[in-house]
DNA sequence: CTGTATCCTCAAGGATACTG
DNA sequence: CAGTATCCTTGAGGATACAG
């Protein structure tokens, strides 16, 4: 993209960080993402070539340094992008519409977050399986969360444990308790179900802290 | 553009805010422009085409609204927008390199940054004309402040009054002071200079309050 | 899995002319 | 001045194949 030529620092900022998907890099980065694989798991419409491609325009800019097999790491500089980024989600959640067409959203990024803001704590000792069943989706709808107090994993098939646990909800529901638009107990009068032990039923809305912005408070 | 797609809200408010020009636009829009004129001397390379489909979509998003003859208004969320905006231009004062190519970068720009940065209190009651003369440009690199406590204009010929002062300087030079990368005193040492009576030299630099993030402590 | 190299398409957006 | 309508070019970026 061409440059636009500005003494200005918002431009010249722009210049780097307006570009397609660049923020969104940024975004996985200080979530917590290392290798080229986490970032493309939290943005997956982005395609490999971008992807690389924006990564190194951001090495470039001495944002982020390249770890060998470890992945990448913001540098300080990247990581005083916080206050960009934050400001962003911030100013989103507070006046953009609460509904968006959710044939449009990416489910996968979706569960992807899901499985970096589990609360460790408080997550049963024994390893859990949670089968999330999206029911307004024909296929590919269901995925799996393997929770451990030592790691979460996302998988797309049944990774092996029996399931200990079924959430079955349409798309606008999930999105809405995550987002902090719905409380839980909303999310299941309209229709969020779930099947298993009621111990874990009861525990389960506690082992998430939902999306980071969910708490700031509307105005629209 | 197409939509990211996702249910995050950095992610959204992208969707919105990260199209070229776009946040430029609401830059304008927060330092005070209020006529599509007004945006467009703030972003010379802007095309017509551009700004009035980009107005658009900030008045369909809520965040500008029309006011027939006045032109525009951001609304109150389009107010709010000064935390993206400030973020970004801190964080670029803080950690861009200082120097850029002066070649690329658009003096009209600059020229109407200082136009409006300009402390009317601190102005001599009598109307007063400022010739600038960018001394490493060929042709079209002079211009008049006309500077009167009511109000400030810009000009590309001489508006009329007497020449009051005239100051010369290359275009770095200037940026650098205007930018707060220079002081006043280390900006003369570089090469600017002033021509005029005294008492005006002496008062020009408290004219202007220069770029409005001038004071943010750099990190680079 | 983590990229790179190439090709190719489509649409963003600049230029121009025209209008109230 | 403040736009709108049309045309046309260019390059962003997706898809695919290939490599370490």
């Amino acid at each position: 993209m061409k440059s636009y030529g500005q003494f200005c620092s918002i431009a010249r900022a722009l210049d780097l960080l307006g570009e397609r998907w660049t923020i969104l890099i940024v975004r996985e980065l200080l979530c917590g993402g290392r290798t080229f694989g986490d970032v493309r798991r939290g943005i997956p419409r982005i395609s490999k070539t971008m992807l690389a491609a924006r990564l190194h325009e951001l090495c470039d800019a001495g944002v982020v340094e390249r770890r060998g097999a470890e992945g990448y790491e913001l540098t300080e500089a990247g990581r005083d992008l916080m206050g960009v980024v934050s400001a962003l989600g911030t100013w989103g959640q507070k006046w953009l519409p609460r509904e968006s067409k959710p044939d449009e959203l990416d489910m996968d990024a979706l569960l992807w977050d899901m499985r970096r803001r589990v609360d460790l704590e408080r997550l049963p000792p024994r390893p859990t399986v949670v089968r999330i069943e999206l029911t307004d989706l024909r296929r590919g709808a269901t995925r799996w969360l393997l929770l451990r107090p030592s790691e979460v994993s996302l998988c797309s098939t049944n990774p092996g444990f029996p399931e200990s646990l079924e959430v079955r909800t349409d798309r606008r529901t999930l999105i809405a308790w995550w987002r902090g638009d719905l409380s839980y107990e909303e999310a299941r009068h309209r229709g969020l179900r779930l099947d298993g032990p009621p111990a874990l039923r009861r525990a389960f809305p506690r082992w998430f802290q939902r999306y980071l912005f969910a708490d700031v408070a509307r105005e629209h």
